[in-house]
DNA sequence: GGTGATTTGTTCGCGGATTCACAAACTCCT
DNA sequence: AGGAGTTTGTGAATCCGCGAACAAATCACC
């Protein structure tokens, strides 16, 4: 990552600020379907549930679109964000791994309205390639290396089980893919110059136990009259 | 959050190092799988993809459960996680909204093999509530209050459309639900003392794509020679 | 028993992210 | 035209997390 001064674009978006424009958009086409022409940067703070000082410092990464004493225009600042996103074009992907959750994510329409268009559904599994999964046929996971090349795939979602997540990664990185979306519960090594992100439903689960058990706790504790019961906070 | 300066437990871990424990856990359970009992900070931490240094004051957060010279004992550790996250316990939850995702999420392996046992599917679509899947028949949503008390469910899975997500927020909170997790794309308001964790697919495939879109400017830079080209960095 | 090799647990410095607070800029009304 | 009110954009302070480096503790071997 070395820190290009190049001559228009300083810009170095931070990874925090990246990882919300997404969230920011989603709650401005919100807007703009509720007719909503402009806003406030607290009106679109809350609607994204973020902070509103937190709100502007990110778009103010993305330069100046807002109106002082005004706010922003929902349609423009959509536009301005989803540009910087990249969200405008189209962005082909593949999907490897047809079980349970490859067919959700087949059918989820969130993804064709964001510009990403699924253009193959890969499975190992021969039971599989006579399916037609939202009107997309499944087909051979040998077929990777044609279908990727011919789409100029760049962007692949491992939706396998997590024996097969690594041989697939190193697959789609053979392909050309540079940026894998995981939803295999493993780790997976990428070599530099991939992305890779991953989403595991367990962990978030898990996660949550943990608040559970500590909420349980305190409880636990407040009612026990036998401890010291210390300075008994609020909440 | 008032810092309680309890007598026994000054157990504040950070809220990142939370994150990463499952990912310990999952770690943990190959190692032992592959027939491994004792592993170093830098085993594990390659199995589970951070940097040792960042491992092991993780797991000082819980106790000194290592030993100097010698490394980590699998299964012991595995177990002083497990118990630390609240996974040796079972933690009954309800599912809400049985589309292509809920169905997924309802057939997940990875749920109940770690303490997390689906007691009861939900839907407000009365043609789904005569389907049965993963041996769970689908209810009416309106049985959420009858349901979350008779199990005490604590921990609730949102998987509808986005305009149904804050009802149903709502109606989880009212019926004692105090975890939430969100597949639906949207921001939803809850009270005090209650957690949400929200999951979003399509927004991880945004990230990936502001990133590539990046990687793509960068070799259209490269590209072009009639740029003073910078310094040239290394990838 | 003692010495060297190994590995954990922890301290320290640093960079990034979040929040506050305020100046600059714009609108509206008189 | 000018002042009051509003809202953005941004410097500054604070907090949090990461990674390196090192001391303490344990084992193996002689």
């Amino acid at each position: 990552m070395t820190a290009r001064t190049s001559s228009e674009s300083a810009r170095v978006i931070p990874e925090a600020t990246v990882a919300r424009l997404p969230v920011y958009l989603r709650a401005l086409t919100a807007l703009a379907e509720g007719g909503i022409r402009t806003c406030s940067s607290e009106d679109l703070a809350s609607a994204a549930g973020v902070n509103s000082a937190k709100l502007r410092k990110d778009l103010s990464y993305l330069g100046s679109y807002g109106t002082r004493g005004v706010g922003y225009d929902v349609d423009y600042l959509r536009y301005q964000i989803a540009r910087e996103i990249g969200v405008t074009q189209d962005w082909p992907v593949v999907i490897v791994g047809i079980g349970n959750l490859g067919h959700a994510l087949a059918n989820y329409s969130g993804f064709r309205s964001r510009g990403f268009r699924v253009v193959a559904l890969l499975d190992a599994d021969p039971e599989r390639h006579e399916e037609l999964v939202a009107g997309v046929q499944v087909r051979p996971f040998d077929d990777l290396e044609a279908i990727a090349s011919e789409h100029a795939v760049a962007i692949g979602v491992i939706a396998t089980p997590a024996a097969a997540a690594q041989d697939v990664a190193d697959r789609m990185v053979a392909a050309g893919v540079t940026s894998i979306l995981n939803f295999a519960p493993a780790v997976i090594s990428v070599p530099d110059g991939v992305d890779v992100r991953k989403v595991d439903l367990s962990i978030e689960l898990q996660i949550l136990a943990y608040h559970e058990q500590r909420k349980a706790h305190e409880h636990a504790r407040d009612d026990l009259p036998d401890m010291p019961a210390a300075v008994g906070g609020d909440q």
